[in-house]
DNA sequence: ATTTTTATGTTAAACGATTGACATATTTCA
DNA sequence: TGAAATATGTCAATCGTTTAACATAAAAAT
């Protein structure tokens, strides 16, 4: 049904061969012979067959990206970008939504080399480094640890989520909670936590943590949210997540308390999605095309050159605090 | 590098063809044999290479996902519904953002057809009739008319939009105006417009609608949206999303408008992300899961019977409303 | 007029897996 | 014991494309 090279060569009177070199620009070739090839190639509507032609060794141009779920918006804005840098770059993304689990993560990767990939973008991370390091193929990490052979590209969490603390030092909180997802040990939002520990211990402060799980129901996190503002009432929280922040947001305005009066609070992230329907929220905003641009970069990179050392084993984007509303001093 | 066939067969110790029986379950083959074979498929990791196997007849398992961009929150939870749905029963999804640019939409499909995708959802359509009749390929449609041999799923846009208009009726708004996303003909918002149009003439009143264009800026939006209000002044507004609906609601805060007082406001789509981190947000509940469901299902069994005759050319499925604090009676 | 260069064709092998045809050996069952 | 069923192997073709090797012929350069 579909046409194939064969179709080409006798509509233009050449040899397979011939159609091929002209295809792939290889020898010697007339403009005569190129213009009847590539006229007969345009009547049939004729698409080289990638599979036959990566069966030769040539690259398949199809990367895999492994993220926990594109629904989410900040993985969706990255996705989307990631997607759109490949494109322009002549390389195609299949996805992949692993979730928490390692099970189908691991599916997930095996399917991936079923299909050849010529490298992959993982952004889920419930594998070991183990797993990874035996796959032979080029990958690079957003955010994670995984192998030393595994460049890893992430936003500066930590100096993020400094500034995020400091934003309400400054507008002059004396209780500043920490409120964020549950952090599986080597966690980038390890380091989210890490720097507000940190800061709050250089002040002389006590650190409070209260955590919500991923995968904890609305109504659960809601409730955690509730007992926090009621028992312990701080006036300065800062979020592991925009998200979050939203849900504090809105059971603040439940409770009747005023923000930024009695409560302030700052996000992290910074998505388009929340900057636009959100302006009032501070938060600390990744700059996600940049990152989606480095990962895209370094894993071409690396497939191009799968046997050069590693530059840089870890690519470290800066952030940008934006003070908002809810962080103003009332 | 990659184990092949050949390497699970010799470390076996048995033939390429007895492997190969092995894998695809073909002909006599003892438990002894298959034992050794599976094993040294564990042992090597051995992957069969997809490409090769499609190369031969085998269906690729593959589809390409066309939507206009996945950082949109109604097409992030579709698409990742999708790509969930696909993966259970086997198959693996190229995303494809879109945009509303038709060259790269053609430049898609062009891709997808040399990557021998099994089949296509189209939720992208800036193309025209003839260009997705010619391809040869299973395709379903969201929410859009491609051509008679294309199944179309969709959400009850009219229904929708009905409920929409008439909860704001029954609220007690007197002036209700349509905002939404400027509608290119055939787009199926246009069903959405219709059904409030169709029941303010039958209730005698006047429609009023105001369009912002899905690629204006937020400042532009923001300003199109203040002159209604101040203008116009509209006691009801039916919005076309979601997060056109979020625009209103904000800038009716920014004026110091009250809602539901001042002004009742209801959206259309229902995310998950909308219903949990706007439950204050009335509005038209499309069925996502089911919508994916019912796409990946339709197109699976075109790829299956390809020649079969077409059961339904549209499948509309049922949306919900639900009515929240922004269209409460004051 | 002769050598290069350019242009095209023929043929065949290769990529990795599948599969039919055929041969052979072992087991099982009448 | 002999036929049928079971189990495995060898060989070769096939999918669509690429590419090296070789041959040939016309055009261009010497």
């Amino acid at each position: 049904m579909k046409a194939k090279l064969a179709d080409v060569a006798k509509l233009a009177g050449v040899s397979v061969t011939t159609a091929s070199r002209v295809i792939n620009n290889h020898g010697y070739l007339s403009e005569a012979t190129k213009a009847k090839v590539f006229q007969a190639m345009k009547e049939l509507n004729y698409q080289p067959n990638s599979l036959a032609r990566s069966l030769q060794g040539k690259k398949l141009q199809l990367v895999g990206l492994i993220f926990p779920g594109i629904a989410n918006p900040f993985f969706g804005e990255l996705t989307e970008q990631i997607e759109t840098k490949l494109f322009t770059r002549g390389y195609k993304a299949i996805i992949c939504n692993a979730g928490r689990d390692k099970e189908k993560e691991r599916e997930y990767i095996k399917m991936l080399m079923a299909n050849q990939v010529d490298g992959i973008i993982a952004g889920a991370h419930n594998l070991g480094i183990e797993e990874y390091n035996k796959l032979g193929l080029p990958i690079v990490s957003f955010d994670r640890k995984l192998s030393d052979q595994v460049p890893i590209i992430s936003s500066d969490n930590y100096h993020g989520s400094q500034m995020a603390t400091e934003e309400l030092v400054k507008a002059g909180c004396q209780k500043i909670f920490f409120m964020g997802n549950s952090n599986q040990k080597g966690n980038p939002t390890d380091l989210r936590l890490q720097a507000y520990c940190d800061l709050m211990a250089s002040l002389k402060r006590e650190s409070q943590v209260r955590s919500i799980a991923f995968s904890d129901s609305v109504l659960l996190k809601q409730l955690t949210i509730h007992k926090m503002l009621e028992i312990d009432q701080p006036d300065g929280v800062v979020c592991s997540d925009d998200l979050t922040a939203l849900l504090v947001l809105n059971e603040a305005r439940n409770m009747g308390l005023k923000v930024p009066q009695d409560l302030k609070v700052i996000g992290f992230d910074g998505t388009t999605l929340i900057q636009t329907y959100h302006p009032e929220l501070s938060t600390i905003i990744q700059p996600i095309g940049d990152l989606a641009e480095a990962l895209v970069r370094v894993l071409l990179e690396r497939i191009a050159q799968p046997e050069a050392a590693l530059e840089e084993t870890s690519y470290i984007l800066p952030v940008s605090l934006k003070s908002s509303q809810t962080t103003q001093v009332a």
